[in-house]
RNA sequence: GCGCCGGUCGGAUAGCGGCUAUUCCAGGAGACUGUAAAUCUCCGGCUUUCGGGCAUCGGUGGUUCGAGUCCACCCCGGCGCA
């Protein structure tokens, strides 16, 4: 399922591949984020072009619309967004985040006043509009008409298995950078158990599928494991902050985790891991070095939300494999477009007659096609090209950076690309 | 020439005697890390010792403790009548 090709001489990273289903990925790998079961201001089409081998979609936007049954009916994500290639389901752990309240960053940048307010978030989260939390699971308000939702980490395993991507995620509780070391880690233990109900919900629904394939096409008990084995991949997720002894805690749970069914072929445990949570900027390649070292090597490793160029070489030279962020997509909507000397805002008056192309030596639809002045007026004068165009070059820009990164760990070059990038990349 | 209506930031507007002149657009800049995001924030006259201070509603006078708001005249625009 995954195989590792090469591994770095110093340090954990790897370059491998994960087979699902729908196609092989090739890791590091960034996965393009499709929230609501399309990336936002681009076909699938063009979304293959930028050089992205996996979407993935969020289990909570889905289920407040269309709803899982109708992704269920259109064939499963992939199918019904018409993505050939695999897919992912977020859990919708991170709407425990980012809709309670509040618009702190997940990650922060060191001795940021944010941190100063230490205490006050779980009073913050309590009292939010959106999102209230308790043992059993999570209740939500929806975003769109305030009605009220309810997950659980069974909830959202069956959810997850009714979109039907490749790859799934436990639910877990995605905590505030503000959250004091007591919340954190109180959350975490929390995640834990939550993690053992998803498993379990997991294996339940694998163990029913497989009976109803099998009594189905009336196919012998050999099959029986053959079935079962097919189905999504769920990911445990690993949280505890920015704290060192709460991080390794959690990896070493999730890790060990596993389930014991009657049969042998009923045994279950987590396919990869997922690695959530806040991080502090400045040594976010450390947090995920504690974690990395002590999960299961044989087993792929996605760093949750994460896709600044800067932080993804720190995560892949730590044993990262796979990336997702909305940050390309966002930032290309808001007119903030990638090149290797750093970012820049399109919308800047000096940018109305630059006729040269986003970025020189880009090889992305974008660059080949437009210039500079030809986006910054698409943007000004409020075009929706502008929006797929800048969505192209970003995408394009960070899944070609993580391309890199995976070449330079197989040809022994990444320390120098890394070196090369750091040099002209103004942050 | 007479009558009516109107003149508030680059444009469009709110304001019917009292606090810091409203909002939208355009303009300038910034933010954005598992998407409540084609979103959000800030700026916009002069001056400052960075606490603030001083201006400002076509113009000039006036009434009033106090005027963008009321009055008079003037200037400009629109409409109507000659």
């Amino acid at each position: 399922m995954f195989r590792i090709e090469q591994k770095m001489e110093k340090g954990l990273g790897r370059a491998g591949v994960l087979e699902t289903p729908h196609g092989s990925i090739r890791t590091p790998a960034f996965v393009t984020v499709g929230t609501k079961a399309t990336v936002k201001a681009l076909t699938p089409e063009q979304v293959k072009e930028t050089g992205s081998q996996v979407v993935l979609a969020n289990t909570y936007h889905l289920y407040l619309e269309p709803g899982e049954k109708i992704v269920e009916q259109g064939g499963g994500l992939g199918k019904f967004m018409g993505w050939e290639g695999p897919t992912m389901t977020d859990s919708g752990g991170f709407q425990v985040f980012s809709l309670g309240g509040g618009s702190v960053s997940k990650v922060q940048k060191k001795h940021s006043n944010i941190l100063k307010n230490v205490g006050m978030s779980e009073r913050d989260e309590a009292l939010s509009p959106l999102v209230k939390i308790d043992e059993d699971g999570v209740t939500f308000k929806s975003y769109k008409d305030g009605s009220t939702h309810r997950f659980t980490p069974e909830r959202s395993i069956e959810i997850q298995h009714a979109i039907g991507a490749d790859i799934i995620f436990a639910f877990d509780e995605c905590t505030s950078p503000t959250a004091s070391y007591e919340y954190q880690k109180e959350a975490m233990e929390r995640t834990h158990r939550w993690a053992a109900r998803s498993l379990e919900r997991h294996r339940e629904l694998k163990i029913e599928n497989a009976k109803l394939k099998n009594a189905d096409k009336k196919l012998s008990a050999n099959s029986h494991e053959l079935a079962y084995s097919k189905g999504p991949m769920l990911f445990g997720i690993v949280q505890g902050g920015r704290f060192e002894d709460l991080r390794k805690e959690s990896a070493r749970f999730m890790a060990g985790l596993r389930i014991d069914g009657l049969a042998p072929s009923e045994r279950s445990e987590f396919s990869g891991f997922g690695i959530g949570g806040s991080f502090d900027k400045e040594d976010m390649g450390s947090a995920v070095r504690w974690v990395n070292e002590l999960l299961p090597e044989e087993k792929p490793r996605h760093l949750l939300g994460i896709g600044d160029p800067l932080d993804l070489f720190g995560a892949v030279e730590n044993g990262c494999d796979l990336f997702d962020c909305v940050a390309p997509t966002r930032q290309a909507r808001t007119g903030s477009l990638y090149t290797r000397h750093g970012r820049f805002n399109i919308e800047n008056a000096k940018y109305k007659n630059d006729f040269s192309p986003v970025e020189q030596g880009c090889t992305c639809y974008t660059c080949k096609h437009f210039t500079r002045a030809y986006l910054a007026h698409l943007f000004r004068s409020n075009e929706i090209l502008a929006n797929t165009l800048a969505s192209i070059h970003n995408v394009h820009f960070i899944v070609n950076l993580v391309k890199q990164m995976r070449e330079g760990i197989i040809t022994g070059t990444f320390s120098r690309l890394k070196e090369d990038f750091f040099a002209s990349y103004k942050k």
